[in-house]
DNA sequence: AGTAAATCACTAACATGTTAGTGTGTCAAG
DNA sequence: CTTGACACACTAACATGTTAGTGATTTACT
C-alpha cells in the first residue's frame, strides 16, 4: 500500500522517442559503416566547415573524453583530418576529408527518403509538432533552473569512496 | 558549391532535448549513488512490482546485454534480487530489495520536487505540449514504416570485413 | 615580468550501448 | 519420441557515455 507517488519519467520518454525515429535510420548508418557519432561529426562537418573539438561536443552532444575516441577512429578510416592551430597551440580544428565528403553526399537523399517514409507514417502534424516543441525546450537550455537542495545524509554504494578528503 | 540539402537531424534534437531535461536531474541520482539506467530499472520495480529482464530492456530502453550488466551490479549493491521461475528454467524475475525500495521512497520527493522546479521555469504549457507529442510519437512506434532500399555499393572501413563468407 | 586562475585536449577507470553469436530450455510438428 | 524452430539470458568485442583528474597552454591581474 501507500505507493510512493512519481512524476512520469520525462528523460526516458525522450529515450523512447530518439529510439522510436533513430531505429528507422539506423541500417542505413549502419550500411555505411559509420557509427551515430560519426553521421553526427561528419554532418556537422560538411554543414558548416572546420570545426573545433568543442565546437563538435556542444554541436553533436558528444562529452569531450568520448570525442577524442571518435574523432581518432576517423581518422584511422580516413573521414576526417586534424590540423594544430598556430594562434593557440592548446586547440585544434577537424575537417571533412574528400572521402568523407563523399560519404555524406552519397547518404544524403537516402537518409532524406527515409525522412519523408517516417513523415508518411506519422503524419506531416506530428513531424511539426514535433520540431516545435523540441526546438522551444532546447532554445530554454540556457535559462537558469533552481536546484533542489540535496540531503548529506548516507548513500548507497558509490563508485569512490570519498573517504576523509 | 552546391551544398548537400538535408533534413534537420531529429535523433540528435531528441537527444539535446532529454540532455537539457536530465541534466537536472543528474546530481540527485549521483548523490543518491546510481546510474540513469539503475534509476529507471528500480523505478519500473517499484511500480510495476516484479518484472522479467525482457520486460525491464522494454520499459527502460536498454539492450539485453547492457541489462545483464546493470542488474549484476544492482545485485552487488543490494538494490534488486533475482531468481529462477520454476516453470520456465529460462526465465528469470528481478524485484527491488527493501533497500532499493527505500532509495526509492526516499528520492522521490526530491526527484518530484525538481520536476516542479523545472516547470517552472520552462512553463506549464511546453511541459503539457512535451508529454503530448512525445506520447503520440511513441503510440506510433509500432507502426511499420517503409524503408529505403540499401544500395549494394562500397562500404567505409566497417569493423568486421564480412569477407566471403 | 610573474603568478594564479582559466582553458583545452587528453588519459584513466568504470558503466553502458551495440552487434553478433552462444548455450540452454521450451514447444510444436512430425 | 525426436527433431527442428524458437525464446531467453548470457558472453564477447568493440564503441561510446560519464566522472575525475592531468599537463600544456593561455589569460587576467598584479
Amino acid at each position: 500500500m501507500n505507493e510512493v507517488r512519481m512524476p512520469r519519467n520525462l528523460p526516458l520518454l525522450l529515450l523512447q522517442a530518439r529510439e522510436a525515429v533513430i531505429s528507422h535510420f539506423r541500417p542505413l548508418l549502419n550500411h555505411a559503416g559509420v557509427t551515430e557519432q560519426q553521421w553526427r561529426i561528419l554532418r556537422a562537418l560538411c554543414e558548416l566547415g572546420e570545426l573545433e573539438p568543442r565546437q563538435l561536443c556542444d554541436i553533436c552532444q558528444i562529452l569531450s573524453p568520448s570525442l577524442t575516441g571518435v574523432l581518432a577512429r576517423m581518422e584511422e578510416t580516413g573521414l576526417v583530418a586534424r590540423r594544430k592551430v598556430d594562434s593557440d597551440q592548446r586547440r585544434l580544428l577537424v575537417s571533412p576529408t574528400a572521402k568523407g565528403r563523399a560519404l555524406v553526399k552519397r547518404m544524403a537523399p537516402l537518409v532524406q527518403q527515409q525522412y519523408r517514409l517516417l513523415e508518411e507514417t506519422l503524419g506531416a502534424d506530428l513531424m511539426r509538432d514535433l520540431y516545435a516543441v523540441l526546438d522551444r525546450l532546447v532554445a530554454a537550455r540556457d535559462t537558469p533552473v533552481a536546484r533542489v537542495p540535496l540531503p548529506a545524509g548516507r548513500q548507497a554504494g558509490r563508485r569512490k569512496e570519498p573517504s576523509g578528503d
